[in-house]
RNA sequence: GGCGGGUUGGCGGAGAGGUUACGCAGCGGAUUGCAAAUCCGUGAAGACCGGUUCGAUUCCGGUACCCGCCUCCA
């Protein structure tokens, strides 16, 4: 069997991976807060575990895995959302519209995510549908001397946690030190943070031993996890902007809450992303989310595969550059596989299987890079088995690609050995401009033959840079003429050409 | 201020203590009515200083610069 190796964030090295239970390997991930669309940054991890995912899928079996990413759909910015829409005159109770608010942001998650080729976990629990254990949770913590009730909060004890702030490589007094917070009066140390709080008329709540109210934004994770994963399991992955505090906290209430247990084995964090260079931030006016990508006419397999163009602890620099770069890699790749079967080898690419050397690439810490640049040779050198094997582990399904991407040629074949014309739609729907291109497609190829003749080649080109214009590349030899509409297609500017 | 990460050729981006990464772009050639596409060939690197070593871009230390976290954030 392939032996996984993971950088875990934990030990700060790279260790082999040895799952509790070969029979059940159980990752936990830290899912969005539902209250507005996924940016550009929450889809890295997406895709990042993703792979992850589908790298243990293929070594450990797909029914032994256990992929969890939760959905925080009780928090803050939700009720300020939900807040703003009854400011603006919407007549329905604070409940009714945070309840529309994170449905519809799921909704579109689900749909941002399916784009980039993430698999859905097998469980995306709710927060609001685990706030009775999460409630037990804290119980056992107050029991334990861990937490305690001050002011109708549940606040962690972190002095009685004596490993805090191993994960993240800080020390409790040094925090303190440069903390720039305000120390809210009923915290017995500054540090101490929040496990339940009280929530007014208008805040969603629920009851509890400490009165109406919700929880914490880090208990949720410990709670969830420990329903559907148990209190131990073998990897817990997030941004590293979630080391601190929010996975310190997890693992001080999950050990705390289960001492007995280790809670995650394995820690995993993936580097932020930068736009140009840049943080993405709204102030500089280079935030988008992945929607506007998609609408933007920018496929989510570009998108995932600029994704796996840089390793996943290396910060990761989104630039139109690349998103170009990753496209025209695609095209080659969708083109090549739908190549006419006549021109190249047969081969049963049902039963292809990810090569060795990817499987060994993404073994070895996610090299996703490397795994690609493995693509690009078996693209090079017309390896369908082993093309079609690696895109399949990698996540990119070999059919949207040929529909996404080959588009479809058009041949006009010109010489005695392989004569008479051909249109190849591959995957795509008929639409009308085709028969259009068809037509000019021969006009073309005649004037051409006509123009071999009279060597006044003017006509020939004058409709060339026509069909350039509209975004189609015009390819002749002498077999004949092929037209394909490239990326910049517009058949609008086909109109008026004959 | 505290903690963590990074710095590879024009750009992106890997592996390996000693022999070509690779992709894109460039250049030269083949091919083409001209192009495009394709094919062949090709130059170019390891922030800086020091140490270990027969030998380091790869290991160790320091400097500079960049980035992130410390507050909601993937």
């Amino acid at each position: 069997m392939v032996t996984i190796r993971l950088h875990n964030s934990k030990t700060r090295k790279k260790e082999a991976f040895s799952p509790l239970d070969p029979a059940n390997v159980r990752m936990y991930v830290c899912g969005p807060t539902v209250y507005d669309r996924a940016h550009l940054g929450n889809g890295r991890p997406v895709v990042v575990f993703d792979t992850l995912y589908r790298l243990l899928r293929h070594v450990y079996g797909a029914e032994h895995v256990t992929y969890v990413r939760n959905f925080t759909d009780v928090d803050d910015k939700i009720n300020a959302t939900a807040l703003a829409r009854k400011e603006a005159g919407d007549p329905r109770s604070m409940e009714a519209l945070i309840h529309e608010r994170t449905e519809e942001t799921i909704g579109w998650y689900h749909a941002d995510m399916d784009a980039l080729g993430a698999l859905r976990p097998d469980h995306e629990p709710r927060a609001t549908a685990y706030i009775g254990p999460m409630v037990a949770m804290i119980e056992g913590l107050i029991a334990g001397g861990h937490a305690y009730a001050r002011a109708g909060h549940v606040l962690f004890r972190v002095r009685s946690y004596k490993a805090y702030g191993a994960l993240s490589g800080r020390s409790v007094d040094d925090m303190i030190a440069g903390a720039r917070v305000e120390v809210a009066p009923f915290k017995e140390d500054p540090m101490d943070f929040v496990l339940w709080k009280p929530s007014s008329e208008e805040e969603p709540g629920w009851s509890s031993p400490w009165g109406r109210g919700r929880p914490g934004w880090h208990i949720e994770c410990s709670a969830m996890s420990y329903e559907l994963l148990g209190a131990s399991f073998d990897i817990h992955g997030g941004g590293l902007d979630l080391q601190f505090p929010h996975h310190e906290n997890e693992i001080a209430q999950s050990c705390c809450a289960h001492p007995e247990a280790g809670f995650a084995q394995v820690w995993l964090h993936n580097e932020m992303l930068q736009v140009e260079g840049k943080k993405m931030s709204k102030s500089l006016g280079n935030f988008f989310t992945v929607r506007d990508l998609l609408d933007q006419g920018v496929p989510g397999e570009v998108i995932r595969m600029v994704y796996l163009s840089t390793h996943y602890r290396k910060p990761m620099d989104w630039t139109a550059e690349k998103a170009r770069e990753a496209e025209g890699t695609l095209r080659k790749i969708a083109q090549f596989l739908s190549r006419d079967p006549f021109t190249k080898p047969w081969v049963d690419v049902s039963k292809a299987v990810p090569p060795q050397e990817v499987v060994d690439a993404l073994a070895n810490d996610l090299n996703t890079s490397l795994a690609l640049t493995h693509v690009s040779k078996y693209l090079k050198d017309e390896q369908e088995m082993q093309l079609v094997g690696a895109l399949d582990l990698l996540g990119f399904d070999v059919e949207a690609l040929k529909a996404k991407f080959a588009g479809f040629e058009l041949h006009a074949w010109d010489n005695g050995f392989a004569s008479g014309h051909s249109l190849r739609a591959s995957g795509i729907a008929p639409a009308p401009w085709q028969d259009q291109l068809r037509a000019l497609r021969d006009t073309l190829s005649k004037l051409r033959q006509d123009a071999m003749q009279t060597k006044n080649f003017a006509p020939v080109d004058a409709l060339k840079s026509a069909l350039t214009a509209a975004g189609v590349e015009v390819r002749m030899s002498k077999a004949g003429v092929e037209l394909l509409p490239g990326p910049g297609f517009d058949p609008a500017k086909l109109e008026g050409l004959k």
